[in-house]
DNA sequence: TGAGTCAATTGATCTATGTCAAGCAAATTT
DNA sequence: AAATTTGCTTGACATAGATCAATTGACTCA
C-alpha cells in the first residue's frame, strides 16, 4: 500500500526517492480501511489525520444552518484530503468527511507530517508542489462560482472531471457545484440534448 | 523597503533570518512603484512576477463572456498577489491585475523563487506557511460560496475585512462577492440598520 | 422475493437576486 | 471654477434558480 504513495511522490517531483529517505515516510503513515457510509471525520471534532486515498472515494462536506449538505470536496485515488484548518490550528472542524466507497487509506498526524518533511527533502518538493496546484484549482474554482451561470458549471464539471458523472450521485454534483439537485438535473439534460443535436 | 519583506519573513516564521540568508532574498526581488490605475498583468498575457504589496491596494479580476468584471483578490499591505497558473505554467491569464492606490511593490520571477526557496530555507518556511494559511482560506471561501445567502456573504466580509470597507468602493466589495452593486447596497443597509436596533 | 430506500425526473410555483433607469452628492479632471 | 465622472441609492420589473410535490425505476436489505 505504501507502494503507491513512493508511486505518487515519484510522479510529482519526478524523481526516484531513495530507499534511505522514503522509509521516513513509511513509518509516518499507517493504513487504514474504511467501509462505504464510515466517517473519518465529524463536525466539532479536531481533525487528527490527514489522509492520502490509495483506493475508493470520501467527501468533505458542511452542513448549514437550514441543514442542507454543501459539498466542498471530494476524495478519489491519488488526492489527499483532510481539515488542515482543524489539523493545524487544532481547531473543532465545521467539517464531516465520509466514505462514499470502500476505501484504502494512508494516514499521517500532523507531527508525523512536520517530521517526513524535515526528512525527506523529496516529499517536502512534493508537499509544496501539490500546494501550487492547489491554489492553482481553488483559483480556478473561486473565479467560476462568482461568474458562472448554473448551466456553465455544470458544463465546466463535465469538461474537468468527467469521471465524477459515473461516480457520485447527481445529488451530490449538484451539492459541490452549490445548485439544488433540480437545477443540476435538468441543466444536465439540456446539455445531453444539445450534444446530440450538433 | 526590502526590510518590510525581512520583516515579514520573521514574522511568518516567527524567526530571525540572518543577514547571509536575506542577501540572496534581496537580490531576487526588485522595488516597482505603480500609480493608481496602472496594470501589473492584462489578461492574455503571460504573468512574469510574483508580487509582494509593501504598500497600497491592487486587485486581480477577471471579465466574463457578457462584459462582467469579477474580483478574485484584493492585494493590501502584507499580502502577495500573482497568476500562479500562468506564472508557474506559462499560460496567457485570463486575469487582469492593476492598482487601486498608489503603490510600493517587490516583485520576483519564477526563476528568482526557485533559486530563492533552494538558497534561503527560511523563505522556504515562510512559503509553506503562507500556503497552508492560503489553503485555508480558500476553503473557507469555497464553503461560503456555496452555502451562504448574498446576507450572509456581506455579513461575513463585515466581520473578516471590516477595513475593505473603507477602502474599496462597494461595486468592487459586490463583485468579490459575486453580486450585483445595487443588491450590496440594500443588503449593507439592512444590516446597519439592524445593528442600529440592537 | 418483497419491502423499503435511493436516485432521478418533471411540473408548477415561489423567491432571492439581477437588471434597468433615474437621481443625487462627492470626487476628479480640465 | 466648471464640467465630467464616479459612487451610491432607490424604485420598478424580470428572471435564474430554488422549493415543493408527485412519480417512476433501480438498488439494497431482510
Amino acid at each position: 500500500m505504501h507502494d503507491v504513495l513512493r508511486k505518487f511522490i515519484n510522479e510529482i517531483t519526478t524523481g526516484i526517492i531513495a530507499d534511505d529517505e522514503f522509509v521516513h515516510i513509511e513509518k509516518g503513515f499507517f493504513p487504514k480501511l474504511m467501509k462505504r457510509r464510515q466517517f473519518l471525520l465529524h463536525e466539532g471534532a479536531v481533525c487528527k489525520y490527514m489522509a492520502f486515498v490509495v483506493k475508493g472515494a470520501l467527501r468533505q462536506y458542511s452542513i448549514d444552518e437550514r441543514g442542507n449538505e454543501h459539498i466542498v470536496h471530494f476524495g478519489i485515488e491519488g488526492c489527499w484530503i483532510t481539515d488542515r484548518e482543524s489539523l493545524l490550528m487544532l481547531r473543532p472542524s465545521k467539517y464531516n468527511i465520509d466514505a462514499l466507497e470502500d476505501c484504502e487509506l494512508l494516514l499521517t498526524t500532523k507531527e508525523q507530517l512536520s517530521l517526513i518533511t524535515d526528512l525527506s527533502l523529496q516529499f517536502l518538493k512534493m508537499s509544496h508542489i501539490l500546494d501550487s496546484q492547489h491554489s492553482i484549482s481553488f483559483q480556478n474554482r473561486i473565479q467560476a462560482s462568482l461568474s458562472y451561470t448554473a448551466e456553465e458549471k455544470v458544463m465546466d464539471l463535465m469538461i474537468r472531471y468527467p469521471s465524477f458523472f459515473n461516480r457520485f450521485p447527481q445529488s451530490m454534483l449538484a451539492s459541490y457545484l452549490g445548485l439544488s439537485p433540480e437545477t443540476f438535473s435538468r441543466i444536465r439534460k439540456k446539455l445531453l440534448t444539445k450534444q446530440y443535436a450538433f
